[in-house]
DNA sequence: CCGGGTTTTCAGGTTAACCTTATCTTACAA
DNA sequence: TTGTAAGATAAGGTTAACCTGAAAACCCGG
C-alpha cells in the first residue's frame, strides 16, 4: 500500500472531485475534464489511475465519487491551498483575486510538516479569503448555512460570504466589480429571461450574471 | 523567445550548476549528475536541451557553463529556496537540518510576487539559516570571506558561518554533532593520513571527517 | 422500444525525463 | 607516445500525461 504523497496532477484530479461534488453525488468524468481543462480521454486514463491506486471510484455512465483514502488526501490539498490564500493575502499583502492560483501551485509543494505549522503561525483560521473553510482533522465540516445570490428576492439585502468553486477568472471578474466577501449588497431587480441580478450599492448599479451569481453565496441581512 | 518559467527538472539543473560552479570553471557532466542523482546520459539529455534553450553552454571534455540568462533564473530559483528557508525555521519553528528539502520542493513553486512579497515580509534577510547568502537583484553577490574549517591550525578558534553546498544528510549530520551556523569551535587536532579534525567544546570533544568539513565554513576568531 | 446524445473505450501518437548497455573520443600522466 | 580512465554519444526502452479520431455502450425522452 504505497499512499506516497502524489504527484500535481492526481492531487488536483482529487482535489477537483471533492470540490465538484458538493452538489452531491458522483463526479461525471466530463466534468472533471472540463474543469481540468483536458480531453475526456485524458481524463478516463487518469481515474482508472487513481482507481487502481484506490483513491477514487468509477460507476460507468454514473460518475466517480472518492474513497475514503482519496478523501483523506484531497483534504489535505484543500487544506494546504487555503492556508497558503490566506498568509498570502493577510501577511504577504497580495489581491485577493490572485492568491488562488499562487496557492494552486504552492499547494502541491507542501509537506504536512509545512501545512501544520502554517496552521498554528496563522493562528487556526476558520476560513480562505474567499470564505470557503479550511479543513481539519477531527472536524467533521459542517455545511455552510448560507445561500446562493440566486436565491435572493428583490428588495433583499445580504453579506457575501463565499465564492464556490473558486476560479482565476470568476474571482478577477468579482473583485472589478468589487463583490468580494464580506461586501454588502442589495439586490434591486432580477432581468427576466435569465438576464442578470440587478445590484444597488450606494451610487452604484452592479449586473451580475446569473452563471456568476450561482457560483457567489451571502448571508441575507435583516432590513433596518 | 519562450522563457516561460521553467519546470522542476530543468531548474533543478540550473540551480546546481550554478552551486557547483562557485569553485571556478565550467562543471564536470559527471559532478552534476552525481548530485542529482541521475545517470550521466541523463544529464547530458538534460543538458543539451537546455543548451538549445540558451540557458547553458557546454564544451566537451571541459564542462558546462550558465548562459547570462541562466544564471539569472538560477539566481531567482536560489533566492526563493533560501527564503522560504528563513521563513520556515525563523517563522514556522521548523528545524535547521528539514528546512532545505522543504524549501527545494517550494522553490519550484512560487511565482516571483511571492518571492517578492516575502523577502519584504521577512525585512531582507542576508542570509539563508545555512549562511549562504540570498541572491537580490541590483546586487552583486559579494564573495564571502570566510574560509573552510579544513584550513583551520590546531589551536584555532573559529565560528561556523556556512555550509556549503547544502545536502539533508550533511545538515542532519552537523545538526546531531550541533555544529550549526553560529556555532563556536576550536580545533584541538588534525588526525594524520586523512583523519578527521577534532574539536574540543566546553566538556564536548567532536570529530568530523575531512568530506565534511571542507563543506563547512567558519571566521576565525582572536583568541582571548 | 428505439434513436439520438452523452459517456466510455479503443487505437495510435507525442513529449519530457528517466533508464541500461555499449561504443566511441579525448585528455593527460606515466 | 601511448594506454587508459573519464567523458560523450548512440541505440533502445520505460512511464506518466497529455493529444486526436473513431467506434461502442448506455440512458432516457418521446
Ligand atoms: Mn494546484
Ligand atoms: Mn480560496
Ligand atoms: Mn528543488
Ligand atoms: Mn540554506
Amino acid at each position: 500500500m504505497k499512499h506516497d504523497s502524489f504527484n500535481e496532477s492526481a492531487e488536483m484530479y482529487l482535489k477537483t472531485v471533492s470540490e465538484l461534488a458538493v452538489n452531491e453525488g458522483p463526479v461525471p468524468i466530463s466534468a472533471l475534464a472540463g474543469r481540468l481543462g483536458v480531453s475526456t480521454v485524458s481524463a478516463t486514463e487518469m481515474v482508472h489511475r487513481l482507481q487502481d491506486h484506490g483513491l477514487v471510484e468509477h460507476q460507468p455512465y454514473k460518475g466517480i465519487c472518492l474513497t475514503e483514502c482519496g478523501y483523506r488526501q484531497a483534504s489535505e490539498v484543500i487544506r494546504s491551498h487555503r492556508l497558503w490564500e490566506r498568509f498570502l493575502a493577510d501577511d504577504l499583502g497580495l489581491a485577493w483575486d490572485e492568491v488562488h492560483s499562487l496557492a494552486c501551485r504552492l499547494e502541491h509543494a507542501t509537506d504536512p510538516k509545512v501545512t501544520e505549522a502554517l496552521d498554528a503561525y496563522l493562528g487556526y483560521p476558520a476560513t480562505c479569503p474567499h470564505g470557503n473553510p479550511i479543513p481539519r482533522h477531527h472536524s467533521t465540516p459542517s455545511e455552510p448555512e448560507d445561500c446562493p445570490l440566486t436565491e435572493l428576492r428583490p428588495g433583499d439585502s445580504a453579506v457575501i460570504t463565499r465564492v464556490h468553486p473558486e476560479s482565476d477568472e470568476l474571482l478577477e471578474y468579482l473583485a472589478d466589480l468589487e463583490l468580494v466577501t464580506g461586501t454588502y449588497v442589495s439586490l434591486f431587480e432580477v432581468v427576466p429571461f435569465n438576464g442578470p441580478l440587478v445590484f444597488k450599492e450606494r451610487e452604484r448599479t452592479v449586473y451580475l450574471g446569473l452563471e456568476a451569481a450561482a457560483l457567489v453565496f451571502c448571508k441575507p441581512v435583516e432590513e433596518a
